[in-house]
RNA sequence: GCCUCCGUAGCUCAGGGGUAGAGCGCUCCCUUGGUAAGGGCGAGGUCAUGAGUUCAAAUCUCAUCGGAGGCUCCA
């Protein structure tokens, strides 16, 4: 009799076992090759969610699997642990941030164990502490010393509902990402880092193994256009107004001028006249939100300045507008408005009944262009008109200087200091301060308007403990004057960072979390860098994904890699662009979403008032079972209002309206049930506790074990796209998980062994490998796991068939098990120490691919007649054209099909990576 | 509006110029000393639609329809 597999029982003593003998220690080992296998950490929120687990356990096998091959592996993990959550706690249940913060870290560190990762928790790493963020201080100052990081007044996203100001990352349609709620603009002094300085090299990607859509994303954000500079002067001469375009080949065009109501000059320049109109403009626009500012087909409004600007091209006066379809966040915060060339500046003028002006003839058009013709802004190719010296000139589709137009303007304007060729980007600082109190302190002070930089020695600025949580819309710190005041003239800043600073270097932190003299240690720096895969959400590709990128650039711009440098130059490796990018490859996983869920089907029965039913009696039945002559309503809940239901009645929606004192029978649920427990129809959709489709992972690990979990979340899903969760196709991968403990418990058989079964056996494992190794080297988890239950399905019916002999039975199952190693970790270990085989199976050599034995003997000769299958005939595999050709001709559908005559043609298609031979005869 | 990716069995997904595949689910049969189970047999697909290229298209090209994600007054 063979013993049950009890998932729970092996699991436990494994990971202790594993943590014992310190089995996923990873220690730098120059004689072996690196890889730095990387997945995003997780924010403490207090539980891991299935999301978690179907992040990291693939992640895991991968890295198991390279770490079998050879690979000296890194696979740390830690917390993001400063940010908004906490601070919520503190306020909502009076409970300290650090103290959620550690309790929730102390739960989701045991949740992640019991994955059974091999993460190497010696190199845990938790931003929230002192140690971690005393560096994330540092990096601060050194920015600061090298001009990364600045002091700038600017118009900033001010979150009335967070109380802080947010990064533009942290801005998705005019609304704050975290909470939903309008942002508005404000001008607030802040800090920023230059992350525009990197804007080109964040454009390069080259030698990035990355999704196709991030690199997109990011280039997309970044916004690069290329056009020119020129400057306009107010009529009078006294004011320079500098604008920027990305089509001066239609300069002759401009009409007016349209600056944003928020700039410099519209003050200095409007008239005595317009001063109350444009006030009120200004007025009106700084109510509104950035949501509201961005309806699409909004009526463009503006008003007229009263002042005039000459056109340097020309010398042409045109009126000075204000106008908020104008940003002064992009570009300049001014515009030269080209209304026949332009259709925002188009539906402007025609809604001010502002001139029009057409510069650019369209191509293939025989008589002249008019602006009366003109029913939308014309941008389409063509030759400059009414463009004095430049007339002419072609205009193609192409940008900057490959549209022929642009290029001889762009060389007119800088000869003649009129203008000059001009980049510019829609990508703005990275404002990194935050009006909160969760966060790394920003180790600055002031001293009247002078900053002054704590010294080095003076590092960590310590968070306060003692803090005041009442929630007064301020950060606690500006109200602790043991923090802000150092002296009587030394203030420190009460901002602190964003947390997205802390999560920018936290792959060198594992590097060394407990190295007290630097950031990382330069020797594991020198080993364990650049992060070889990098795997999580695709949710970050703006923000996180391009913030890391700036900082390694950053990082390495002012030094702080040199020592690791050395350190690869003394260790034979070159460190030639070894720090421009953290990592190498990434692949985002999808998401889980919650699977569809049935509602109850009910039987109703009550008084029928006009179209609802006023239920007294409510029952739950199994599906679709209504008893002969039930004459109420009966069908699926397809929705629940109160305690009104939707009753889907055979494709028809019945209204039913459950009495307060009416009977309701749900029999899974005893007791006396009430109308809030009927369940409704939901599709699939994210899951989320309101919606009571969450999947609880630690319930899921109970009843069938880790690495059933694993392997169901590995299997069912292909991992780069996710899908709705259904938990019923976890029996797949627990019915083979089962069957191999099985097969592995029962033991050598008892027989002589087939030859010709062993081979066959033998060479399905080795095709197994081939395909395991192409699905973990693509994050194709599911297809290496189906491969491996194909190979169990075939191993199970030669045992059965008795043709397998005790030798190649455990020849076989030192390879099918290790093959399942990464997989399913426990199983696995468990199963190779009672085939009585040495601790570890995770040190074990991944079994070796050999072409030889996967390859087959006989094949089919696919035999077709114009293209289509018509018969086989078993062949050797490496048949010769001329003998294939000779058989399929011979072959009874050949001759059918031919009747006599000769064929027209016959091709032969030589069977290769595991296809059948083919000949097709042409008839 | 623009960009990217995707439409294959009831479900979740492989494959990818040359015989349409896997797991789950389903049918039927067997087992009832592995039993809130196990075993066996089987059914099921115009590969979204339409055209083109080819000896041959699910696969390549183009168009259409449908889905997912991103960007969007970007001058």
């Amino acid at each position: 009799m063979t013993e049950t597999y009890h998932p729970h029982q092996i699991e436990v003593k494994w990971q202790k076992r594993w943590d014992d003998s310190r089995l996923y220690r990873s220690e730098v080992d120059w004689n072996r090759p690196k890889h730095y296998a990387l997945t995003m950490l997780p924010y403490p929120s207090g539980d891991l969610h299935i999301g978690h687990w179907f992040a990291m356990t693939p992640s895991d096998a991968r890295a198991r699997w390279m770490r079998m091959r050879g690979y000296n592996v890194l696979f740390p993990m830690g917390f993001d642990a400063f940010g908004l959550p906490a601070e919520q706690a503190a306020i909502s249940r009076n409970i300290h941030p650090w103290k959620w913060t550690y309790a929730n870290i102390e739960r989701m560190r045991d949740q992640l164990r019991s994955m059974g990762a091999m993460f190497d928790w010696e190199r845990e790493a938790i931003s929230c502490t002192p140690e971690y963020y005393k560096w994330s201080e540092w990096f601060f100052k050194k920015f600061h010393e090298h001009d990364i990081a600045y002091r700038g007044s600017a118009l900033v996203n001010w979150s009335e509902s967070l109380q802080t100001v947010l990064a533009n990352e942290q801005v998705i349609d005019g609304k704050d990402e975290r909470t939903g709620q309008p942002v508005v603009h404000k001008m607030m002094e802040q800090w920023f880092f230059a992350i525009t300085k990197y804007a080109d090299e964040l454009l390069d990607f080259t030698d990035m193994d990355w999704p196709e859509s991030i690199k997109i994303m990011q280039t997309n954000w970044i916004g690069r256009s290329e056009g020119a500079r020129a400057v306009f002067h107010t009529e009078a001469g006294r004011h320079p107004i500098e604008i920027y375009t990305t089509r001066p080949d239609t300069l002759w065009g401009a009409t007016f001028m349209v600056l944003a109501p928020e700039h410099d000059l519209v003050e200095l320049i409007t008239s005595h006249e317009q001063r109350d109109a444009v006030a009120a403009y200004i007025e009106q626009t700084a109510l509104g939100t950035e949501v509201e500012r961005m309806v699409e087909d909004r009526e463009k409004t503006g008003v007229f300045t009263g002042a005039y600007a000459v056109n340097p091209v020309n010398d042409e006066k045109i009126p000075i507008w204000i106008a908020d379809y104008v940003m002064i966040t992009y570009g300049t915060g001014a515009i030269m408005a080209v209304p026949a060339h332009d259709q925002r500046d188009f539906e402007f003028a025609r809604a001010q009944n502002l001139p029009i002006r057409v510069v650019i003839q369209p191509e293939g058009m025989d008589e002249p262009l008019t602006s009366e013709a003109l029913t939308e802004a014309y941008n389409g190719p063509g030759v400059m008109v009414n463009s004095d010296a430049m007339n002419g000139s072609v205009s193609t589709y192409a940008k900057g200087r490959k549209n022929p137009a642009i290029n001889r303007v762009i060389d007119w304007l800088e000869e003649t200091g009129k203008g000059e060729e001009a980049v510019n980007y829609r990508l703005r600082d990275w404002l990194i301060s935050r009006q909160r109190y969760w966060g790394s302190p920003i180790p600055m002070m002031f001293e009247g308007g002078a900053v002054v930089p704590v010294a080095d020695e003076d590092l960590p600025v310590l968070l306060p403990e003692d803090v005041d949580f009442a929630p007064t819309g301020r950060s606690p710190l500006t109200y602790h004057e043991p923090f802000y005041k150092v002296n009587e003239t030394l203030r420190r800043e009460t901002d602190t960072l964003d947390t997205f600073m802390c999560s920018s270097w936290y792959q060198l932190r594992y590097l060394s979390p407990e190295c007290d003299s630097a950031p990382f240690d330069a020797e594991e720096a020198a080993y364990w860098l650049p992060v070889d895969v990098y795997t999580g959400g695709a949710e970050h590709a703006v923000m996180h994904l391009l913030y890391t990128r700036f900082f390694s650039k950053a990082l390495r711009d002012i030094g702080v890699y040199d020592a690791a440098a050395e350190a690869m130059r003394r260790n034979g490796r070159d460190p030639e662009g070894a720090f421009d990018e953290p990592m190498n490859v990434l692949r985002n996983q999808g998401q889980v979403l919650g699977g569809e869920r049935q509602g109850d089907f009910v039987l109703c029965s009550g008084r029928v008032i006009g179209e609802k039913m006023l239920a007294q009696r409510v029952e739950v039945v199994d599906w679709n079972q209504v008893p002969a002559g039930f004459d109420g309503v009966f069908g699926e809940i397809a929705h629940r209002t109160e305690d009104v239901l939707h009753v889907n009645m055979a494709g028809v929606t019945q209204f039913v309206q459950v009495l307060p004192d009416a009977e309701i029978i749900i029999p899974d649920i005893p007791g006396a049930n009430n109308v809030n427990q009927l369940r409704h129809h939901l599709d699939i959709q994210r899951m989320s506790k309101s919606k009571g489709n969450v999947v609880n992972p630690d319930e899921l690990v109970e009843t069938y074990g880790a690495d059933v979990v694993r392997c169901y979340l590995m299997f069912n899903f292909d991992w780069q796209k996710g899908g709705p969760w259904n938990e019923n196709n976890i029996k797949g991968p627990q019915g083979w998980l089962q069957d191999l403990w099985e097969i592995a418990m029962a033991g050598a058989p008892d027989a002589p062994g087939d030859p010709a079964a062993e081979r066959d056996v033998e060479r399905k494992l080795h095709q197994t490998i081939a395909v395991i190794d192409r699905g973990l080297e693509d994050f194709s988890f599911n297809t290496a796991i189906a491969e491996q239950m194909k190979f169990k399905n075939a191993l199970k019916a030669a045992l059965r068939a008795e043709t397998i002999g005790a030798d190649m039975w455990r020849s076989v199952m030192r390879g099918a098990v290790r093959l399942l190693a990464p997989f399913a970790p426990h199983i696995a270990e468990e199963i190779w120490a009672r085939l009585g085989w040495e601790y570890s199976v995770h040190t074990q050599t991944w079994p070796a691919y050999d072409a030889d034995k996967a390859r087959e003997e006989m094949v089919d000769l696919v035999v077709m007649i114009n293209g289509k299958p018509r018969e086989t005939i078993t062949v050797a595999v490496d048949i010769e054209r001329e003998r294939a050709q000779e058989l399929a001709l011979g072959s009874g559908a050949a001759q059918r099909a031919l009747g006599g005559k000769a064929p027209k043609r016959a091709i032969f298609i030589p069977g290769r990576n595991g296809s059948d031979p083919k000949v097709n005869i042409v008839v």
